[in-house]
DNA sequence: ACCTGAACACCGTTCAAGT
DNA sequence: ACCTGAACACCGTTCAAGT
């Protein structure tokens, strides 16, 4: 006699990347996800088939949403102006979830490192973006470009790197002006 | 009558490191510091106050090293190659121990975040290079656009997340090339 | 077909007791 | 002054038993 699901997966994943957010990865206890899915421990691995592949999972959710929010900034017309866009996107949805943001190229181990394809799709905008400012040949290097120093940038705001004064909100409009006039120029 | 310690917090930190290298942050657990250094684990907290500090002390350990190698990279002759050489060695130390690495700025809990002075230390170089290649009005900027992108791709690389294909190690020297001579271009 | 309670091995940390 | 064993609350995960 089958008994209904009390929980999903959607659910458990979703009360997972809410717990990643208020206290970090270390945070994220099975039973504490099973708490607030309303359900004993044991019955998550129902659903998933450990801590390890909720976490995959939860990134690749991560993942998704950002591509979205990538792909909703460019509009395609100017790719000068869509490269500040996305690096203003990308930052955007560093501050609005920074544990989330961080673990997306954060230290997995092997065995439950997330199918990055989704990852591969978020960065669709970005690669047509540098393509039609650097052209082909670079296109691929100089998505690889902007999108280390957006990443490093994001992560080290979110850790409390910049300590060394300055105001960081000018640094990152000359890192993405300096990054977008350069792949912009002729030397390509 | 007072006993000689049996270990050390230099010992406990180099064996918390290296167990962080081999098993990733998660691997590092008070039980196994204790075996590995010939100790019950209660006799840790007589050296160091918690795992988190722990994990702090060894962070600023890693710092301190990476502002030596970045330190040993620079000739001051040359800063054009000086920041070729210092992206190199940044990357050299990332791949040499990628955890260690990557924790600099990883997600760590409020409460024990390290001291990072000894990675302002570590930062002097490249901010003595980026201020001869751009000039003092945008030393500090500068610095953080290339260390924003250094340990971004270095991260990115670590975490395998440069999965389109293409040459990584040509992504790379298309990224430092780029910086460099746009930094050192008359834009500034 | 999903949920549960009991159980196991493993955590971090505290503390009284030893030397 | 440092180390130890016992203890506590908390982990992830398994599994037989319930419905």
């Amino acid at each position: 006699m089958p008994t209904p699901s009390r929980t999903s997966l959607d659910e458990i994943v979703s009360a997972g990347r809410s717990l990643i957010e208020t206290h970090g990865l270390e945070g994220l206890t099975m039973q504490k996800v099973a708490a607030s899915v309303g359900v004993q421990p044991p019955s998550l691995y129902k659903h998933v088939a450990s801590r390890g592949e909720l976490v995959a999972k939860i990134i690749e959710t991560v993942a998704g949403d950002l591509g979205e929010s990538l792909e909703s900034a460019v509009s395609g017309d100017d790719p000068h102006q869509d490269l500040i866009s996305l690096a203003q996107a990308f930052r955007d949805f560093a501050r609005a979830q920074p544990e989330a943001h961080r673990l997306m190229f954060a230290s997995i181990p092997e065995d439950w490192r997330p199918d990055l394809t989704v990852l591969a799709a978020a960065s669709a905008p970005v690669l047509r973006t540098t393509e039609a400012l650097a052209g082909p040949d670079h296109a691929l290097e100089a998505a690889r470009l902007v999108t280390a120093w957006a990443y490093g940038f994001t992560a080290m705001e979110a850790a409390g790197a910049f300590r060394m004064g300055g105001d960081v909100d000018e640094a990152f409009t000359f890192g993405i002006t300096t990054l977008a006039a350069t792949l912009a120029s002729r030397g390509f």
